[in-house]
DNA sequence: GTCAGAACTACATGATCATGCGATTGCGCC
DNA sequence: GGCGCAATCGCATGATCATGTAGTTCTGAC
């Protein structure tokens, strides 16, 4: 038996959700709120398994109402239930621990379907969606695409240092090695990346996925 | 009409596949491969919609030939069909530009099903799969997940120049606006992400999502 | 209307970096 | 044994940065 609370503002949609689950076997309705601020209390005694959650609420936005729930609850499976494709809404849902996203023109057979993933370990997206989360991937890691560079595991922990802040001498310190060695790891680094100043090779690094 | 081709070592799935594919309305079957290498060639004459690729295959891998058909052909969708759930061959197949993924045990109709919802401008996922893609999402942003920080365009301007490679100076010149309000913008940047290094700061604005 | 916040400018100084040139050591491979 | 490669160290110099302090202007909110 699934567990499953729903947070929706428009009475319609909600009430209609509440009786189309409630009416499927293996899912147990436990609660339906108009809004974040009544369901949050509530988390503990409802004890979802999975929470389906509209994202335009009044008050406490539905990002905001993940990032809520993940606090206390990191268990608990959220699934988006939205009529917003853009980019930064899903983005940030999933950011801020969302597991599925589904629009809401979304069959009831699917929806069915997909709470059952959800609760299984899988991501019910729809196929849209799926796709946005793609080219996202696509667009924030190894963009530029082009050849394949390898560093050594050295010129990684360079890397590292650098994005944590450190300055060449408390590299050189905490690696037990000089700073003109450090100097000379990262004249390397700049010579695959291709750049010419920390920034740039840190930046170029995580984007590939090198760091 | 989907025009579709495979490419699959063990011949038993490849033509089961392609029994499949050839009886179903709506998709034309037009070739199927062993190799990405025989594929390749035949690219412009098979004109294919969406291509059915495995990963594990001899000689040229699928993540390889992914990326050399994307070189010739940025229009025929990519669904890969494999056995591997690691993170590793997700996460490349994605990055060189596979828009699905669907492993093997996938039942026919959702196979169906997919190759249409590729051709039709989405991801179609495995359920789990889908969650693995969600999982690496949060892993590399905003993995830290501490308070929220708002960067005003002009600071992410700056940044955007930093990982650019650019120095204060050109940062200047291409704004025309002085290095000593660069300098102001940086010195901000640096307070709010309590860094105070320029790495440090491209470093935590990409891993926030912020550029 | 003034008050907060963003954007902009300016000067100064010690710290840190980018880069050129040169050199040694240890490990695996043919 | 020699060759390539990663890693180590050294020195020098001009460029660039980080940070403190101190202003002006403009826009939108209360």
């Amino acid at each position: 038996m699934i567990r499953v609370v729903i947070v929706e503002d428009k009475k319609a949609i909600r009430e209609g959700l509440v009786v189309l689950l409630g009416a499927t076997e293996g899912i147990d309705c436990v609660a339906s709120y108009e809004c974040c601020e009544d369901m949050l209390p509530q988390l503990g005694s409802d004890d979802p398994g999975v929470i389906l959650m509209d994202i335009g609420l009044p008050g406490m936005s539905g990002i905001e109402g993940i990032r809520e729930v993940r606090k206390v609850r990191e268990d608990a499976v959220i699934v988006v239930l939205s009529v917003y494709e853009d980019d930064d809404n899903i983005f940030e849902a999933l950011c801020q621990g969302a597991s599925g996203y589904l629009v809401k023109n979304t069959p009831p057979a699917r929806l069915i379907e997909a709470i059952a993933e959800a609760h299984e370990g899988g991501s019910p997206m729809s196929s849209h969606i799926a796709r946005k989360v793609v080219n996202l991937f696509q667009k924030n890691f190894r963009g530029s695409g082009d050849e394949d560079v390898h560093l050594t595991d050295r010129e990684k922990e360079m890397l590292a240092g650098l994005s944590d802040g450190d300055s060449y001498g408390s590299i050189a310190d905490s690696l037990f090695i000089s700073v003109d060695t450090v100097r000379y790891h990262i004249r390397n680094i700049y010579q695959k990346l291709q750049v010419h100043t920390q920034s740039a090779a840190v930046s170029k690094a995580i984007r590939k996925g090198l760091i």
